[in-house]
DNA sequence: TCGTATAAACAACAAGCGTTGCATATCCTT
DNA sequence: AAGGATATGCAACGCTTGTTGTTTATACGA
């Protein structure tokens, strides 16, 4: 929907988008998803509330948008999106989105029922992205064996993200990657 | 957080919690939950608004209520609670909540973002406490392999639901089975 | 540099939300 | 059957939402 960023954009709307993501991304710091509010989100961005809306559809779409910039950069910043599989790389990717996770929970407040909602949507959507473009060329049907995999990395990673006190994330990863990959061993 | 509904209850109470729930079942299949009000719900509940909100804090709420409801009934109908873990029984797990999905879907209208994320966090909880129900008696830990059994499950059954042409369900599950029973197979 | 296009600001709108205080109806106990 | 307790009806509140029409400011091509 939201096209890339970087693109050559009217910098009016270049401007008003950052605006928009850093008021959000801050408001997200001091109070629950639930609780804020457009106009929060306009107050601080100091834009027109009217214009937060040539731009999103509501605030979820904006939670969307954000979540999805967050969870690529770090896709990008291991390089994950221009390999293949194996075993290595998949355990980099539960590792990523544990800290992922474990990094909402941290930075962010009270992250409730709504929020969680999204940000699992989000990550799942990009996993299964990631991981079919890993076995893309696969002889045998990976739909199946890619959506099990999704579902037990974000599955695994919430769960690590919600514990009281987090064992290190080595050693959970050691734990979670066995259950994750013997599904995807035939395809090493 | 509502007590169940059989319990002896003022009439009032009981009658009132009948009328909400019925209305908005009624609506779910009229109209996106997205767009469904309370409004919309006492209208056709013929109770008053402010009514609504002493029974439930928002339609949120309701909605993970009727969830609630309504899977329990189906888990409780092939007996899954009174059981331990085998083969045969993840099978019909699976099958339940492959089915409970695909229902959903040909029922409801446009199951949309929000509706899709609360049915999964209500369906994946209930899920798991009864996984872990089921291995209750193992000497080993089974918090991870029961979160990823879990995940796999939702995860299948989101899939299968989803599907434009649905392949037949019982085929469909044992093609599933395996990827869910392998992380299990050490409880048999 | 001028003119057009387009974004942003502003103001107002109907609608929904969640809450309140109070009156009325229904209940349960004794 | 009478009492107090509690659920519901009702009306109003301040607030947020998403939208619209208009004006002002900024960008960008000719």
């Amino acid at each position: 929907m939201l096209p890339n960023p970087d693109e050559k954009l009217d910098p009016r709307v270049k401007r008003t988008r950052g605006l928009i993501l850093q008021s959000f991304e801050n408001l997200l710091a001091e109070k629950n998803f639930e609780s804020i509010s457009v106009q929060d989100v306009t107050d601080k961005a100091q834009i027109n509330r009217a214009t937060f809306y040539a731009h999103f559809q509501d605030k979820y779409t904006l939670l969307d948008y954000s979540i999805n910039q967050m969870f690529m950069q770090e896709i990008d910043k291991r390089t994950l999106n221009i390999c293949t599989y194996n075993t290595d790389n998949l355990r980099n990717l539960i590792l990523v989105v544990c800290e992922f996770l474990a990094r909402l929970h941290t930075d962010c407040v009270q992250p409730h029922n709504q929020f969680e909602s999204f940000v699992e949507t989000t990550v799942k959507k990009q996993v299964f992205d990631l991981l079919s473009y890993w076995l893309r060329n696969s002889k045998i049907s990976t739909e199946l064996p890619a959506t099990v995999a999704t579902s037990a990395i974000y599955g695994l990673a919430s769960h690590y993200s919600h514990r009281k006190k987090r064992p290190v994330l080595d050693r959970f990863v050691d734990e979670a990657l066995p259950l994750v990959a013997i599904n995807l061993e035939q395809f090493a």
